[in-house]
DNA sequence: ATTGAGACCTGTCGGC
DNA sequence: TGCCGACAGGTCTCAA
């Protein structure tokens, strides 16, 4: 998309979680795409006008691209109608390629907001840093948790302790760092802030984690063989001599995956 | 101010 | 084969 104009913009409905904004489609069309970037689980596309392109996938939501002429036989193709039934929006580009957000869920979001509104924008306004970046380090994760009563799991999935953190990769990262993830948040820190070694393993395992993922792709197409325990209750605990069974409890409304032996 | 529960949706899978 | 309930990768809102 970057450096292509959106030469045709179609919504097949109204709304995903939210309503679309006002002109969203006149606000699209004709814009040069200046910059696709991510904060977070969200989406950023910069255009020429100035506004941002904000994106959310949800649960299941998914782009799909391919060149117009392709996408064009495929709207006359009766046999796709299925497959096609949740594809809600339909980028058309001027360099010949179609980019169609499919969700079935219509858990995602899109949204345009102009440059200054930006940092202010909902969710974006409070998100927490860059798991990958240098500067979500030890110090910042005992910030995000001091005072926290909540348990290291909840905590991990909320995005103004650190971006980007979903329920798999929670439970993946707390059992790398052999932390219960019932332990209360609060506790990665002393009274006065300073963090524990328990809060330096957890950043570095939720590093780890995440770069192993971006790697091998691994959520792209869900495969649950990839978890080391992730949808593995009842198996044996992958780390060495631990002997343990991989439990499932349920939290905050989420299925969490721990080893009661190595995760303390 | 924080926290937990429920809501928003459709698809899939296991049990009967 | 078909029906039914449980559950799914994420926010968001509301009430306590």
């Amino acid at each position: 998309m970057t450096g292509a104009r959106f030469t045709r913009v179609r919504l097949n409905r109204k709304d995903l979680r939210r309503p679309f904004p006002r002109g969203f489609v006149q606000r699209l069309r004709g814009q040069t795409v200046r910059t696709v970037t991510r904060r977070g689980k969200y989406l950023l596309v910069g255009l020429s006008s100035g506004d941002a392109l904000v994106m959310h996938l949800g649960m299941t939501g998914w782009f799909r691209v391919e060149s117009t002429a392709a996408a064009n036989r495929r709207s006359g193709d009766r046999d796709q109608a299925l497959e096609n039934r949740h594809d809600h929006v339909v980028f058309t580009m001027s360099s010949g390629v179609t980019v169609t957000f499919n969700d079935p869920r219509r858990f995602g979001m899109m949204d345009l907001v102009t440059a200054n509104h930006l940092p202010h924008h909902g969710s974006l306004a409070a998100i927490g840093p860059e798991p990958l970046s240098r500067e979500f380090d030890a110090q910042a994760l005992a910030r995000g948790l001091a005072n926290r009563k909540i348990s290291l799991k909840v905590a991990l999935l909320d995005q103004r302790v650190v971006a980007g953190i979903g329920n798999i990769y929670a439970s993946e990262a707390l059992h790398l760092a052999h932390l219960s993830p019932f332990r209360r948040a609060s506790t990665l820190a002393t009274k006065s802030g300073v963090p524990r070694p328990a809060c330096t393993r957890l950043v570095t395992a939720i590093k780890s984690v995440l770069r192993r993922a971006i790697s091998l792709k691994q959520t792209e197409r869900y495969d649950e063989s990839r978890f080391r325990i992730y949808d593995h209750e009842g198996e044996r605990c992958p780390t060495p001599g631990c002997g343990g069974k991989i439990l499932r409890a349920w939290q905050a409304g989420r299925s969490t995956f721990y080893c009661r032996v190595c995760q303390r």
